[in-house]
RNA sequence: UGGGCUAUGGCCAAGUUGGUCAAGGCAUCGGACUCUGACUCCGAAACCGCUAGUUCGAAUCUAGCUAGCCCAGCCA
């Protein structure tokens, strides 16, 4: 599938036909300290497909310029992510690469009288920053000398000084309306060891001041991210511009993807593992890529969901069901269709021979015969799902079983009720059928038409299977009480029934659709003898 | 009168030198087909936030208005 039209590639492609840039390079900046979730993906596939549609190339960079938050554990999770989603960055760049670099950068702007070492205290700092209607009040300090905020800024570097007691500022208007121009902190003091760079710095740049510097660095000529970074833009600029940078690259906005029913900011996700509300960032509910890839979808349903969303500068809404779409969409031709019994009901048919297994081909995807045949077994006890019988029918639209009615065991016989038995309760134990043999598949009997066409799993040759079914962790109907108020703490059903045999060797991450009732994928947990299913999605049904 | 951004059917989203019926996807509702109530195939809905202008003609131009979102971390 490829990007439909958007704004960015429309910039993107003017700025080529203008001359203005020859080669297209985009970054991804993840700050290692949180899984990917699907959110990321459009960034993801964003800052890859631009590049990658015109020839460009994309640096996979992390931002890591904040040591107290970030953990180098999530590096190698944030590789494997754009890994498995497709992605191959053609560098890998850590923003602590460039320290020595933004450092120079910043006595640069110290020399040119643009930053000034300041002695307020986080406190002050706030408080002098005005407010959204008010300008702010200039720093006693923001007129030292050149020499002055140079010994200092350098004491700063040499550790002189602890945590917060001074900071490097851009020196651009107090009274700007855009409050990120009121002499922005570029440089805050944490001694604290770094993931990368260990103890060699105790002074770190800010996000604003070092990453348009990255940008530049690295020759990104399309920096894209999201729309709260508009008011940015502008700063962004200013830093690329008074530090001299060879390069000018460009900052580019879009919205946020978010789906219904999905939580997708980091806090929350954290908040629902730390409450062990769910197994962990990969349990099957979870919006994470890890927690996609457990469940079972598919990096292609992702892409195509991404990129069929299409790309603005408005923060989007999108219904899930159009993500569910997308897998089906992908494993539609893909997958074997097979047979699962996930509630099963004894089906017992007095009139065919005790001990008899046959063997029937079935096609694995009745729309993709290149998936070729596989052989089902018929016997004298099977198991339906007790949804697909019902003593007596409910209405005339009913395509079920019911005493009295006939149905096809799909790819094998007909089969007709003629008695239950029931427990004390009244709930049926098993039913008793018989088939036709007139009615055998293949043989192109037309004589009758069944009243429906019903998956089984013969008794004797299936094998027992755990089915995992999941809903939404929340609803967004639920309004805006707190995540954990709304959770639904109903999201994971286990049921225990039966698959055909074939399914005897299948490995963790393979994809099926279980016949009538959807899209389901081995579970890391699964071992033979103790297969385990996730099921992705339903299949899409009109039955009321 | 702080600054910025946005506004096209239920949800996304094309469309911007003004002019064939305002793409497409998801969802919804009908119908056909079917050895999956699946798939597939037909059919159905918007006058483009509002108002007033410019024009032979505007979703696309102008003015005013309304609504929503973002910004006062030594977070990103």
């Amino acid at each position: 599938m490829e990007m439909a039209s958007n704004f960015i590639k429309s910039i993107i492609e003017e700025d080529i036909a203008s001359g203005k840039v020859r080669e297209i390079v985009t970054r991804f900046p993840p700050e290692p300290n949180a899984y990917l979730h699907i959110g990321h993906a459009r960034a993801i596939i964003t800052d890859f497909e631009m590049a990658r549609i015109f020839g460009g190339y994309t640096n996979l960079r992390f931002d890591d310029t904040n040591p107290v938050k970030e953990d180098a554990m999530f590096v190698e999770a944030i590789k494997e992510d754009i890994k498995w989603l497709g992605y191959t960055p053609k560098n890998v760049f850590f923003g602590s690469d460039y320290f020595e670099e933004s450092y120079q950068r910043a006595l640069l702007l110290i020399r040119k009288g643009l930053a000034y070492v300041d002695d307020q205290s986080p406190e002050e700092v706030s408080k002098h920053r005005g407010t959204l209607t008010e300008p702010g009040v200039e720093s006693p300090c923001r007129n030292r000398s050149v020499e002055e905020n140079l010994r200092l800024f350098q004491e700063m570097r040499d550790g002189k000084y602890a945590d917060g007691e001074k900071t490097l500022r851009a020196k651009i208007d107090m009274a700007s309306p855009n409050i990120n121009m009121r002499d922005p902190v570029i440089y805050r003091i944490l001694h604290i060891t770094h993931h990368n760079t260990g103890d060699r710095w105790c002074i770190y740049p800010m996000y604003d001041f070092a990453h348009p510097l990255q940008d530049a660095i690295e020759g990104v000529t399309h920096s894209l991210c999201s729309l709260e970074y508009v008011d940015h833009r502008v700063l962004y600029d200013w830093f690329v511009e008074k530090c001299e940078m060879p390069h000018t690259p460009h900052q580019y906005e879009f919205g946020r993807l978010n789906i219904t029913n999905t939580i997708m900011s980091k806090r929350y996700l954290r908040q629902l593992v730390d409450a062990k509300e769910v197994r962990g960032y990969d349990d099957p509910r979870m919006p994470t890529l890890v927690g996609l890839r457990r469940r079972g979808y598919t990096p292609e349903a992702i892409r195509t969901f991404v990129i069929g969303t299409g790309l603005s500068r408005i923060n989007s809404t999108v219904s899930s069901e159009m993500l569910e779409n997308c897998l089906r969409d992908d494993l539609r031709l893909k997958a074997l269709r097979v047979n699962a019994v996930l509630n099963p009901l004894k089906v017992v048919i007095d009139n065919y021979p005790e001990g008899q297994t046959e063997w029937f081909d079935a096609p694995n995807n009745n729309e993709n015969e290149a998936l070729g045949l596989r052989k089902i077994p018929f016997e004298k006890v099977v198991y339906i799902e007790r949804d697909d019988f019902a003593e007596t029918a409910p209405d005339k639209h009913w395509k079920r079983l019911s005493l009295g009615l006939e149905v096809r065991l799909m790819h094998t016989y007909f089969i007709k009720c003629i008695s239950v038995v029931k427990d004390q309760d009244g709930t049926p134990r098993e039913i008793h059928c018989t088939y036709d043999p007139e009615t055998k598949s293949g043989t192109g009997f037309t004589a009758r038409k069944p009243n429906g066409n019903l998956h089984f799993v013969a008794a004797g040759q299936a094998l027992p299977a755990t089915f995992n079914l999941f809903e939404p962790l929340m609803v967004d109907s639920d309004g805006d009480r707190p995540l954990l108020e709304r959770l639904n703490r109903d999201s994971w059903h286990v049921m225990n029934g039966f698959v055909e045999p074939s399914l005897k060797d299948v490995q963790s991450g393979d994809k099926f659709q279980f016949v009538r009732n959807g899209y389901f994928s081995v579970d890391y947990d699964s071992r033979p003898g103790a297969l385990v299913f996730n099921r992705i999605v339903e299949l899409k049904s009109s039955f009321k």
